[in-house]
DNA sequence: CGATAAACTGAATGACCATTCAGATGCCGT
DNA sequence: ACGGCATCTGAATGGTCATTCAGTTTATCG
Protein backbone atom coordinates (compact mmCIF):
# COMPACT_ATOMS: atom_id res chain seq x y z
CA UNK A 1 0.00 0.00 0.00
CA UNK A 2 2.63 2.21 0.62
CA UNK A 3 1.68 4.97 2.86
CA UNK A 4 3.71 7.25 4.28
CA UNK A 5 4.17 7.57 8.34
CA UNK A 6 4.01 10.95 8.85
CA UNK A 7 0.63 12.21 8.38
CA UNK A 8 -1.21 9.01 9.04
CA UNK A 9 -4.02 10.61 11.37
CA UNK A 10 -4.14 14.41 9.76
CA UNK A 11 -7.93 14.26 8.82
CA UNK A 12 -7.51 16.82 5.61
CA UNK A 13 -5.00 15.17 4.72
CA UNK A 14 -6.80 12.15 3.68
CA UNK A 15 -8.66 14.00 0.87
CA UNK A 16 -5.25 14.61 -1.21
CA UNK A 17 -3.72 11.16 -0.66
CA UNK A 18 -6.85 9.88 -1.74
CA UNK A 19 -6.68 12.30 -4.85
CA UNK A 20 -3.06 11.52 -5.44
CA UNK A 21 -3.64 7.49 -5.65
CA UNK A 22 -6.40 7.95 -8.01
CA UNK A 23 -3.93 9.76 -10.28
CA UNK A 24 -1.34 6.89 -9.53
CA UNK A 25 -4.31 4.69 -10.52
CA UNK A 26 -5.03 6.08 -13.42
CA UNK A 27 -1.66 6.41 -14.78
CA UNK A 28 -1.55 2.69 -14.43
CA UNK A 29 -4.70 1.41 -15.09
CA UNK A 30 -6.42 4.39 -17.12
CA UNK A 31 -9.48 5.94 -16.65
CA UNK A 32 -11.48 3.09 -17.92
CA UNK A 33 -9.46 0.58 -15.58
CA UNK A 34 -9.74 2.72 -12.64
CA UNK A 35 -12.45 1.47 -10.05
CA UNK A 36 -13.21 3.00 -6.35
CA UNK A 37 -11.54 0.20 -5.25
CA UNK A 38 -8.14 0.54 -6.79
CA UNK A 39 -8.26 4.02 -5.41
CA UNK A 40 -9.33 3.41 -1.99
CA UNK A 41 -6.81 0.13 -1.75
CA UNK A 42 -3.91 2.55 -3.13
CA UNK A 43 -4.96 5.03 -0.64
CA UNK A 44 -4.89 3.11 2.17
CA UNK A 45 -8.39 3.53 2.93
CA UNK A 46 -12.12 2.34 2.55
CA UNK A 47 -14.47 2.35 -0.35
CA UNK A 48 -16.69 3.81 1.77
CA UNK A 49 -14.43 7.13 2.02
CA UNK A 50 -13.48 7.58 -1.36
CA UNK A 51 -17.21 8.27 -1.65
CA UNK A 52 -18.45 10.30 1.26
CA UNK A 53 -15.04 12.70 0.26
CA UNK A 54 -16.48 12.84 -3.41
CA UNK A 55 -19.70 11.54 -3.85
CA UNK A 56 -18.95 9.64 -6.93
CA UNK A 57 -16.19 7.61 -8.72
CA UNK A 58 -16.77 10.61 -11.95
CA UNK A 59 -16.24 13.34 -9.65
CA UNK A 60 -13.28 11.93 -7.60
CA UNK A 61 -11.74 11.28 -11.11
CA UNK A 62 -12.32 14.98 -12.21
CA UNK A 63 -11.16 16.30 -9.16
CA UNK A 64 -8.00 14.83 -9.18
CA UNK A 65 -7.75 16.25 -12.60
CA UNK A 66 -7.72 19.77 -10.64
CA UNK A 67 -4.98 18.68 -8.56
CA UNK A 68 -3.17 17.56 -11.53
CA UNK A 69 -3.27 21.00 -13.05
CA UNK A 70 -2.32 22.34 -10.19
CA UNK A 71 1.02 20.64 -10.50
CA UNK A 72 1.58 21.11 -13.58
CA UNK A 73 1.23 24.89 -13.13
CA UNK A 74 3.31 25.07 -10.05
CA UNK A 75 5.97 22.76 -12.01
CA UNK A 76 5.88 24.98 -15.14
CA UNK A 77 6.38 27.91 -12.98
CA UNK A 78 8.96 26.51 -10.81
CA UNK A 79 10.97 25.60 -13.80
CA UNK A 80 10.62 28.50 -15.79
CA UNK A 81 11.70 30.60 -13.17
CA UNK A 82 14.60 28.84 -12.58
CA UNK A 83 15.74 29.61 -16.46
CA UNK A 84 18.07 32.55 -17.07
CA UNK A 85 17.74 33.89 -21.01
CA UNK A 86 14.83 32.68 -23.33
CA UNK A 87 17.52 29.34 -25.01
CA UNK A 88 17.86 27.98 -21.35
CA UNK A 89 14.26 28.78 -20.74
CA UNK A 90 13.27 26.66 -24.23
CA UNK A 91 15.97 24.18 -23.27
CA UNK A 92 13.99 23.61 -19.64
CA UNK A 93 10.88 23.50 -21.37
CA UNK A 94 12.48 20.46 -23.34
CA UNK A 95 13.72 18.77 -20.37
CA UNK A 96 10.39 19.14 -18.59
CA UNK A 97 8.18 17.71 -21.51
CA UNK A 98 11.03 14.96 -21.54
CA UNK A 99 9.75 13.10 -18.42
CA UNK A 100 11.87 15.91 -15.72
CA UNK A 101 8.98 16.39 -13.10
CA UNK A 102 6.30 14.73 -12.00
CA UNK A 103 3.44 16.38 -13.87
CA UNK A 104 4.29 17.82 -17.36
CA UNK A 105 6.54 15.13 -19.01
CA UNK A 106 3.65 12.21 -17.28
CA UNK A 107 3.49 11.41 -21.15
CA UNK A 108 0.90 8.32 -20.60
CA UNK A 109 -1.31 10.35 -18.27
CA UNK A 110 -1.51 12.81 -21.19
CA UNK A 111 -2.51 10.00 -23.37
CA UNK A 112 -5.35 8.60 -21.16
CA UNK A 113 -6.38 12.25 -20.83
CA UNK A 114 -6.46 12.35 -24.49
CA UNK A 115 -8.38 9.88 -25.34
CA UNK A 116 -10.81 10.70 -22.32
CA UNK A 117 -11.77 13.97 -23.60
CA UNK A 118 -13.43 12.63 -26.65
CA UNK A 119 -16.08 11.82 -24.27
CA UNK A 120 -15.68 13.71 -20.91
CA UNK A 121 -16.34 16.94 -20.88
CA UNK A 122 -14.11 17.81 -17.33
CA UNK A 123 -11.17 15.72 -19.08
CA UNK A 124 -12.23 18.18 -22.17
CA UNK A 125 -11.76 21.25 -20.34
CA UNK A 126 -8.83 19.72 -18.48
CA UNK A 127 -6.48 19.07 -21.16
CA UNK A 128 -7.47 22.13 -23.16
CA UNK A 129 -6.54 24.63 -20.74
CA UNK A 130 -3.16 22.59 -19.62
CA UNK A 131 -2.33 22.75 -23.38
CA UNK A 132 -3.61 26.53 -23.69
CA UNK A 133 -1.18 27.21 -21.11
CA UNK A 134 1.98 25.05 -21.93
CA UNK A 135 1.62 26.61 -25.61
CA UNK A 136 1.11 30.20 -23.84
CA UNK A 137 4.19 29.40 -22.50
CA UNK A 138 6.23 28.16 -25.27
CA UNK A 139 4.78 30.81 -27.75
CA UNK A 140 6.15 33.58 -24.83
CA UNK A 141 10.01 32.23 -24.90
CA UNK A 142 9.94 32.26 -28.60
CA UNK A 143 8.51 35.63 -28.67
CA UNK A 144 11.21 36.99 -26.37
CA UNK A 145 13.90 35.09 -27.73
CA UNK A 146 12.61 37.15 -31.04
CA UNK A 147 13.07 40.47 -29.13
CA UNK A 148 16.62 39.36 -27.34
CA UNK A 149 17.59 38.61 -30.83
CA UNK A 150 18.39 34.71 -29.99
CA UNK A 151 15.67 33.19 -32.61
CA UNK A 152 14.76 34.08 -35.69
CA UNK A 153 11.15 33.60 -36.80
CA UNK A 154 8.80 34.68 -39.01
CA UNK A 155 5.39 34.01 -37.66
CA UNK A 156 5.94 32.87 -33.71
CA UNK A 157 2.14 31.65 -33.37
CA UNK A 158 2.83 29.25 -35.93
CA UNK A 159 6.49 28.03 -34.76
CA UNK A 160 5.11 28.01 -31.39
CA UNK A 161 1.89 25.68 -32.34
CA UNK A 162 3.78 23.99 -34.53
CA UNK A 163 7.00 22.76 -31.74
CA UNK A 164 4.35 22.30 -29.16
CA UNK A 165 2.46 19.42 -31.67
CA UNK A 166 5.72 18.09 -32.42
CA UNK A 167 6.62 17.19 -28.71
CA UNK A 168 2.78 15.48 -28.42
CA UNK A 169 4.10 13.95 -31.09
CA UNK A 170 7.10 12.21 -29.82
CA UNK A 171 5.95 11.87 -26.70
CA UNK A 172 3.42 9.04 -28.21
CA UNK A 173 6.00 7.30 -28.52
CA UNK A 174 7.88 7.48 -25.01
CA UNK A 175 4.46 6.77 -23.80
CA UNK A 176 4.67 3.74 -25.73
CA UNK A 177 7.67 2.64 -25.04
CA UNK A 178 8.27 2.51 -28.87
CA UNK A 179 11.85 1.11 -29.38
CA UNK A 180 13.92 3.93 -30.29
CA UNK A 181 12.47 6.58 -28.25
CA UNK A 182 14.04 7.42 -25.30
CA UNK A 183 14.16 10.52 -22.91
CA UNK A 184 17.41 10.99 -24.70
CA UNK A 185 15.89 10.53 -28.75
CA UNK A 186 12.96 12.74 -27.64
CA UNK A 187 15.30 15.93 -26.13
CA UNK A 188 17.32 15.10 -29.20
CA UNK A 189 14.73 15.62 -31.98
CA UNK A 190 12.93 18.11 -30.17
CA UNK A 191 15.78 20.32 -29.51
CA UNK A 192 17.02 19.95 -33.19
CA UNK A 193 13.77 21.06 -34.86
CA UNK A 194 13.67 24.10 -32.17
CA UNK A 195 17.02 24.51 -33.91
CA UNK A 196 15.92 24.50 -37.50
CA UNK A 197 12.72 26.15 -36.60
CA UNK A 198 13.84 29.24 -34.84
CA UNK A 199 17.30 29.45 -36.71
CA UNK A 200 18.83 29.54 -32.99
CA UNK A 201 22.12 30.73 -33.60
CA UNK A 202 24.03 29.54 -30.67
CA UNK A 203 22.91 26.47 -28.89
CA UNK A 204 25.78 25.32 -27.99
CA UNK A 205 26.46 24.44 -24.16
CA UNK A 206 22.69 22.85 -23.62
CA UNK A 207 23.29 19.63 -25.09
CA UNK A 208 24.37 18.57 -21.43
CA UNK A 209 21.26 16.90 -19.83
CA UNK A 210 20.76 17.17 -16.10
CA UNK A 211 20.48 14.89 -13.79
CA UNK A 212 16.82 12.67 -13.35
CA UNK A 213 14.53 12.27 -11.39
CA UNK A 214 11.50 10.49 -12.21
CA UNK A 215 7.66 10.21 -11.04
CA UNK A 216 6.98 9.62 -7.49
CA UNK A 217 5.08 6.50 -8.51
CA UNK B 1 -29.69 0.93 -37.15
CA UNK B 2 -29.12 1.95 -41.26
CA UNK B 3 -28.37 -0.87 -43.18
CA UNK B 4 -28.14 -1.41 -46.38
CA UNK B 5 -30.75 -3.51 -48.46
CA UNK B 6 -28.01 -4.98 -50.62
CA UNK B 7 -27.12 -8.00 -48.16
CA UNK B 8 -29.12 -8.45 -45.87
CA UNK B 9 -28.70 -11.88 -46.13
CA UNK B 10 -25.47 -12.68 -47.25
CA UNK B 11 -24.13 -15.29 -44.40
CA UNK B 12 -20.58 -14.39 -44.12
CA UNK B 13 -21.48 -10.34 -45.11
CA UNK B 14 -22.76 -10.64 -41.35
CA UNK B 15 -19.44 -10.86 -39.76
CA UNK B 16 -17.77 -8.05 -41.62
CA UNK B 17 -20.64 -6.05 -41.08
CA UNK B 18 -20.59 -6.55 -37.17
CA UNK B 19 -16.33 -5.76 -37.33
CA UNK B 20 -17.39 -2.66 -39.07
CA UNK B 21 -20.28 -1.93 -36.47
CA UNK B 22 -17.74 -2.38 -33.72
CA UNK B 23 -14.97 0.28 -35.22
CA UNK B 24 -18.10 2.54 -35.47
CA UNK B 25 -18.74 2.39 -31.60
CA UNK B 26 -15.16 2.65 -30.86
CA UNK B 27 -14.95 5.72 -32.57
CA UNK B 28 -17.95 7.18 -31.15
CA UNK B 29 -17.71 6.12 -27.60
CA UNK B 30 -14.49 4.81 -27.55
CA UNK B 31 -13.15 1.46 -26.79
CA UNK B 32 -14.03 1.75 -23.15
CA UNK B 33 -17.50 3.14 -23.26
CA UNK B 34 -18.38 -0.15 -26.27
CA UNK B 35 -20.79 -2.42 -25.59
CA UNK B 36 -21.52 -5.91 -26.78
CA UNK B 37 -25.08 -4.31 -27.11
CA UNK B 38 -23.89 -1.22 -28.96
CA UNK B 39 -22.23 -3.33 -31.62
CA UNK B 40 -25.38 -5.47 -31.71
CA UNK B 41 -27.76 -2.18 -32.33
CA UNK B 42 -25.47 -1.28 -34.42
CA UNK B 43 -24.65 -3.89 -36.41
CA UNK B 44 -28.18 -4.83 -36.10
CA UNK B 45 -28.39 -8.02 -35.10
CA UNK B 46 -28.33 -9.80 -31.72
CA UNK B 47 -26.00 -9.64 -28.94
CA UNK B 48 -26.04 -13.82 -29.03
CA UNK B 49 -24.88 -13.14 -32.80
CA UNK B 50 -21.62 -10.92 -31.83
CA UNK B 51 -20.42 -13.54 -29.39
CA UNK B 52 -20.96 -16.36 -31.20
CA UNK B 53 -19.06 -14.97 -33.77
CA UNK B 54 -16.16 -13.98 -31.76
CA UNK B 55 -16.16 -15.57 -28.57
CA UNK B 56 -15.90 -12.38 -26.41
CA UNK B 57 -16.12 -8.78 -26.69
CA UNK B 58 -12.10 -8.37 -26.43
CA UNK B 59 -12.06 -10.76 -29.17
CA UNK B 60 -14.36 -8.94 -31.31
CA UNK B 61 -12.48 -5.43 -30.52
CA UNK B 62 -9.14 -7.60 -31.48
CA UNK B 63 -10.84 -8.63 -34.29
CA UNK B 64 -11.92 -5.29 -35.05
CA UNK B 65 -8.66 -3.73 -35.36
CA UNK B 66 -7.65 -6.67 -37.78
CA UNK B 67 -10.06 -4.69 -39.93
CA UNK B 68 -8.73 -1.54 -39.23
CA UNK B 69 -5.18 -2.68 -40.27
CA UNK B 70 -6.48 -3.78 -43.53
CA UNK B 71 -8.17 -1.30 -44.45
CA UNK B 72 -5.14 1.53 -42.96
CA UNK B 73 -2.51 -0.57 -45.73
CA UNK B 74 -5.33 -0.37 -48.44
CA UNK B 75 -5.92 2.70 -48.12
CA UNK B 76 -2.27 3.88 -48.02
CA UNK B 77 -1.05 1.40 -50.72
CA UNK B 78 -3.64 3.05 -53.20
CA UNK B 79 -2.68 6.53 -52.40
CA UNK B 80 0.53 6.05 -52.71
CA UNK B 81 0.49 4.49 -56.02
CA UNK B 82 -1.62 7.29 -57.63
CA UNK B 83 1.34 9.91 -57.05
CA UNK B 84 3.84 10.80 -59.56
CA UNK B 85 7.16 11.94 -57.66
CA UNK B 86 8.28 12.13 -54.33
CA UNK B 87 6.92 15.66 -53.99
CA UNK B 88 3.44 14.54 -54.80
CA UNK B 89 3.63 11.05 -53.33
CA UNK B 90 4.76 13.08 -49.89
CA UNK B 91 1.62 15.71 -50.24
CA UNK B 92 -0.53 12.42 -50.94
CA UNK B 93 0.32 11.59 -47.50
CA UNK B 94 -0.08 14.59 -45.99
CA UNK B 95 -3.41 14.87 -47.29
CA UNK B 96 -4.10 11.20 -46.22
CA UNK B 97 -3.23 11.75 -42.94
CA UNK B 98 -5.20 14.89 -42.62
CA UNK B 99 -8.73 12.97 -43.05
CA UNK B 100 -9.13 12.51 -46.89
CA UNK B 101 -9.89 8.55 -46.56
CA UNK B 102 -11.58 6.70 -44.44
CA UNK B 103 -8.55 5.32 -42.32
CA UNK B 104 -5.29 6.83 -42.06
CA UNK B 105 -6.65 10.08 -40.68
CA UNK B 106 -9.40 8.30 -38.33
CA UNK B 107 -7.66 10.60 -35.21
CA UNK B 108 -10.41 9.85 -32.93
CA UNK B 109 -9.47 6.19 -33.70
CA UNK B 110 -6.36 7.08 -33.35
CA UNK B 111 -6.44 8.28 -29.85
CA UNK B 112 -8.42 5.93 -28.80
CA UNK B 113 -5.64 2.95 -29.61
CA UNK B 114 -2.75 5.09 -28.01
CA UNK B 115 -4.51 4.72 -25.10
CA UNK B 116 -5.91 1.40 -25.05
CA UNK B 117 -2.39 0.47 -26.24
CA UNK B 118 -1.02 1.16 -22.86
CA UNK B 119 -2.87 -1.73 -21.43
CA UNK B 120 -4.16 -3.74 -23.90
CA UNK B 121 -1.49 -6.00 -26.34
CA UNK B 122 -3.52 -7.01 -29.11
CA UNK B 123 -3.92 -2.92 -29.56
CA UNK B 124 -0.25 -2.01 -28.93
CA UNK B 125 0.59 -4.35 -31.31
CA UNK B 126 -1.74 -3.32 -33.87
CA UNK B 127 -0.33 0.45 -33.09
CA UNK B 128 2.86 -0.30 -33.76
CA UNK B 129 2.70 -2.22 -37.12
CA UNK B 130 0.76 0.44 -38.41
CA UNK B 131 2.93 3.44 -37.03
CA UNK B 132 5.93 1.36 -38.56
CA UNK B 133 4.12 0.95 -41.46
CA UNK B 134 3.72 4.23 -41.80
CA UNK B 135 6.65 5.70 -41.09
CA UNK B 136 8.68 3.22 -43.13
CA UNK B 137 6.45 4.94 -46.27
CA UNK B 138 7.25 8.29 -44.95
CA UNK B 139 10.80 7.18 -44.98
CA UNK B 140 10.90 5.67 -48.39
CA UNK B 141 9.26 8.62 -49.67
CA UNK B 142 12.00 10.89 -48.58
CA UNK B 143 14.86 8.66 -49.70
CA UNK B 144 13.36 8.67 -52.91
CA UNK B 145 13.46 12.50 -52.76
CA UNK B 146 16.88 12.64 -51.98
CA UNK B 147 17.68 10.12 -54.87
CA UNK B 148 16.21 12.00 -56.92
CA UNK B 149 17.30 15.71 -56.17
CA UNK B 150 14.14 16.80 -54.71
CA UNK B 151 14.98 16.80 -50.98
CA UNK B 152 18.38 17.56 -49.33
CA UNK B 153 18.03 15.31 -45.91
CA UNK B 154 21.30 14.47 -43.91
CA UNK B 155 19.40 11.80 -41.77
CA UNK B 156 16.31 10.65 -43.78
CA UNK B 157 16.00 8.46 -40.72
CA UNK B 158 15.84 11.17 -38.27
CA UNK B 159 13.18 13.72 -40.84
CA UNK B 160 10.71 11.00 -41.46
CA UNK B 161 10.33 10.20 -37.70
CA UNK B 162 10.20 13.95 -37.19
CA UNK B 163 7.55 14.31 -39.81
CA UNK B 164 5.60 11.47 -38.51
CA UNK B 165 5.85 12.60 -34.86
CA UNK B 166 4.62 16.23 -36.09
CA UNK B 167 1.88 14.55 -37.72
CA UNK B 168 0.27 12.85 -34.81
CA UNK B 169 1.18 15.91 -32.95
CA UNK B 170 -1.18 18.00 -35.02
CA UNK B 171 -3.54 15.25 -35.23
CA UNK B 172 -4.47 15.38 -31.76
CA UNK B 173 -5.27 18.85 -31.65
CA UNK B 174 -8.09 17.64 -34.90
CA UNK B 175 -9.17 14.71 -32.94
CA UNK B 176 -9.62 16.76 -30.04
CA UNK B 177 -10.99 19.87 -31.89
CA UNK B 178 -9.44 22.44 -30.79
CA UNK B 179 -10.63 25.96 -31.67
CA UNK B 180 -7.90 26.41 -34.40
CA UNK B 181 -6.78 23.63 -36.19
CA UNK B 182 -8.69 22.39 -39.14
CA UNK B 183 -8.10 20.15 -41.83
CA UNK B 184 -6.39 22.95 -43.59
CA UNK B 185 -4.33 24.40 -40.49
CA UNK B 186 -3.02 20.77 -40.52
CA UNK B 187 -1.31 20.36 -43.83
CA UNK B 188 -0.64 23.49 -43.78
CA UNK B 189 1.70 23.35 -40.90
CA UNK B 190 3.10 19.74 -41.90
CA UNK B 191 3.92 21.01 -45.39
CA UNK B 192 5.69 23.60 -43.78
CA UNK B 193 7.50 21.87 -41.90
CA UNK B 194 8.21 19.37 -44.29
CA UNK B 195 9.62 21.89 -46.99
CA UNK B 196 11.91 23.21 -44.10
CA UNK B 197 13.03 19.64 -43.14
CA UNK B 198 13.32 18.64 -46.78
CA UNK B 199 14.29 21.61 -48.18
CA UNK B 200 12.10 21.26 -51.11
CA UNK B 201 12.72 23.97 -53.47
CA UNK B 202 9.66 23.69 -55.53
CA UNK B 203 7.13 23.01 -53.42
CA UNK B 204 4.43 25.38 -55.33
CA UNK B 205 1.62 23.77 -57.20
CA UNK B 206 0.43 21.23 -54.01
CA UNK B 207 -0.68 24.29 -52.24
CA UNK B 208 -4.56 23.91 -53.61
CA UNK B 209 -6.28 20.71 -51.28
CA UNK B 210 -8.53 18.15 -53.08
CA UNK B 211 -11.91 17.34 -52.79
CA UNK B 212 -13.19 16.51 -49.81
CA UNK B 213 -14.80 12.58 -48.55
CA UNK B 214 -15.44 12.23 -45.35
CA UNK B 215 -15.42 8.87 -43.39
CA UNK B 216 -18.54 6.63 -44.18
CA UNK B 217 -20.08 7.03 -40.58
C1' DC C 1 -37.19 -33.37 -50.57
C1' DG C 2 -35.13 -34.29 -45.92
C1' DA C 3 -31.52 -33.82 -42.77
C1' DT C 4 -27.47 -32.00 -40.80
C1' DA C 5 -25.01 -28.13 -39.67
C1' DA C 6 -24.41 -23.27 -39.42
C1' DA C 7 -26.35 -18.96 -38.25
C1' DC C 8 -29.08 -16.67 -35.35
C1' DT C 9 -32.21 -15.10 -31.40
C1' DG C 10 -33.87 -13.51 -26.80
C1' DA C 11 -34.22 -14.64 -22.42
C1' DA C 12 -31.72 -16.31 -18.37
C1' DT C 13 -27.48 -16.29 -15.41
C1' DG C 14 -24.08 -14.48 -12.73
C1' DA C 15 -20.06 -11.39 -11.94
C1' DC C 16 -18.57 -7.15 -11.08
C1' DC C 17 -18.91 -2.61 -9.21
C1' DA C 18 -20.67 1.96 -7.82
C1' DT C 19 -23.38 3.59 -4.50
C1' DT C 20 -26.00 3.48 0.01
C1' DC C 21 -26.41 2.90 4.71
C1' DA C 22 -26.32 1.89 9.64
C1' DG C 23 -23.41 2.42 12.66
C1' DA C 24 -18.32 3.05 14.87
C1' DT C 25 -14.68 6.15 16.04
C1' DG C 26 -12.21 10.11 16.88
C1' DC C 27 -12.35 15.27 17.59
C1' DC C 28 -13.49 19.67 19.67
C1' DG C 29 -15.60 23.00 22.31
C1' DT C 30 -17.74 23.59 26.73
C1' DA D 1 -16.82 14.33 30.97
C1' DC D 2 -20.40 15.08 27.33
C1' DG D 3 -22.90 16.32 23.15
C1' DG D 4 -22.47 16.87 18.57
C1' DC D 5 -20.22 16.87 14.30
C1' DA D 6 -16.99 15.25 10.89
C1' DT D 7 -14.65 11.28 9.52
C1' DC D 8 -14.56 6.75 8.56
C1' DT D 9 -15.81 1.71 7.92
C1' DG D 10 -17.63 -2.79 5.97
C1' DA D 11 -21.41 -4.92 4.75
C1' DA D 12 -25.67 -4.67 2.03
C1' DT D 13 -28.11 -3.21 -2.31
C1' DG D 14 -29.06 -2.81 -6.96
C1' DG D 15 -27.90 -1.91 -11.75
C1' DT D 16 -25.33 -2.87 -15.65
C1' DC D 17 -23.27 -5.73 -18.51
C1' DA D 18 -20.76 -10.00 -20.67
C1' DT D 19 -21.62 -14.49 -21.29
C1' DT D 20 -24.42 -18.85 -21.60
C1' DC D 21 -28.01 -21.52 -23.30
C1' DA D 22 -32.14 -23.71 -25.11
C1' DG D 23 -34.26 -23.42 -28.89
C1' DT D 24 -35.59 -21.39 -33.86
C1' DT D 25 -34.56 -20.24 -38.46
C1' DT D 26 -31.84 -20.55 -42.59
C1' DA D 27 -28.52 -22.55 -45.71
C1' DT D 28 -26.41 -26.52 -47.85
C1' DC D 29 -26.01 -30.72 -49.89
C1' DG D 30 -26.89 -35.60 -50.69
Amino acid sequence: MAIAAEDVKAPSGRRERILRAAIDVIRERGFAGTRVSDIAERAGTSQGLVLYHFGSLAEALSTSLTLLEDEFYTELDEELSLAEGPIDRLWHMAELASGYGPAVGDWRLWLELWARAMHDDDARQARESLDRRWRAALLTVIVEGVAAGDFVVADPARASLRLAALMDGLAIQLALEDPGMTRATFTDLWWEAAVLELQISDPKRHKLPRKRARNRA
